[in-house]
DNA sequence: AATATTTTTAATCATTTGATTAAATCTTTT
DNA sequence: AAAAGATTTAATCAAATGATTAAAAATATT
């Protein structure tokens, strides 16, 4: 045990550090790369060769850095996790915020984030069909949503219906035009331009939608 | 030109056939592994030998029948694509059917072969995201629905409101659920069986909902 | 300036992976 | 039954790929 091999040295933090980027730092170049490779292609798709190319730098930077890519990988996935679920963890639980303001605020937030990473949700949800072990968030997320105010406000207003077909639908017709984007494009129903515009109309037609739902 | 290895021996058919499937022939059963493998993990995350083993054969053999991993593909590929928008094509050009029935028709038929198939949707939207140039149906499957009688009949009754806010909707709210699936599972949010259930009530939800969205 | 430390590079390794080959086995035709 | 043709297998190949190494270059410390 603790043989020479798991001593790798690592990149070291000098005290006083230089202007840390001029343009980037090294580090911070490879993570950009490897975001956008990551997302586009998938974890399997991806070459470490492609991320090195991408960021403009020596492949054997990427293992001095990173150690490995599924390391590099699961440091990208857990910034990209944390960015898709972030935007609905602040507004389910609030009991200051009506259920309406609630669905307004969740359409607003998702389709703004999602106009800036239109890729995200196809990544996150493929990756983790790939890989459902190691996302063994087991009742923890889930409950947060389970268990939110939202909820409760939701069986309020309408008892005989399970709560989560409103959230779902709220969802499903805020992110799946971003899902489809890649269909849309290659299918010549929509450009990224038209879809950007498509998607900033529904911030508006979703909530009033969802008011038409709930009280039917 | 024409040298020898561009005339690799393919299977040749017998004019006096053996029962072609005491236990579904070989080609069959590799076809069907490459169906399973290809939709769980993806195009790239497959190894040719997961299919192989999947289908119980030699490694060797599927090149035999398929020629490559790639030709493989392109046959499952082709066969979930149509799968997939095929439900849709044959309900949106009926001039017989008012508005309210297509949508009925379009969830049901979508949450019925999606409980089937439920990792469908992932599949396939992923990889064309992969490789999107290769999709290249551009103004072909796109036109099919920008031209439909069903656009017609949604403009007609919401003219102010672009008709592919509406399709949006009910696709998104019938194939959404099974998209989030694996995050649904890995979640805790819900079983594949609890799923099931969810999916099946929506089927008269859905349809409630559009009407409710298109009269407000 | 001299030394030590960190960062970067080119070359190389070991493994994985899609594909091929040649021989063996099985099936059909004669 | 013999010959011809089709299917299957084990062994192997070549390229791709993640990772490592040793030396060079750059930067910090003394």
């Amino acid at each position: 045990m603790f043989n020479s091999k798991s001593f790798l040295s690592l990149p070291k933090i000098y005290h006083n550090m230089a202007p840390k980027s001029k343009d980037a730092s090294t580090e911070e170049k490879i993570k950009e790369a490897a975001r956008i490779v990551f997302t586009q292609k998938g974890y399997s798709a991806t070459r470490t060769r492609d991320i090195a190319e991408e960021a403009g730098i020596n492949l054997a930077l990427l293992n001095y850095y990173f150690r490995s890519k599924e390391k590099l990988f699961e440091l990208v996935m857990a910034e990209k996790v944390a960015k898709l679920f972030g935007v609905i963890a602040p507004i389910v639980n609030n009991d200051k915020t009506s259920l309406e303001e609630k669905v307004a605020l969740i359409v607003e937030a998702y389709i703004e984030m999602l106009s800036q990473n239109p890729g995200l949700p196809l990544f996150v949800l493929s990756e983790i069909r790939n890989n459902p072990e190691h996302f063994g968030n087991r009742m923890q997320a889930g409950k947060l949503l389970t268990d939110s105010y939202l909820v409760k406000q939701l069986k309020e207003k309408k008892p005989d219906i399970h709560p989560l077909h409103f959230i779902v639908n709220v969802l499903s017709m805020s992110i799946f035009p971003f899902i489809a984007k890649p269909v849309f494009e290659s299918a010549g129903v929509m450009t990224s331009e038209q879809l950007d515009n498509f998607a900033e109309e529904r911030k508006t037609l979703i909530v009033q939608w969802f008011k038409a739902m709930i009280n039917s």
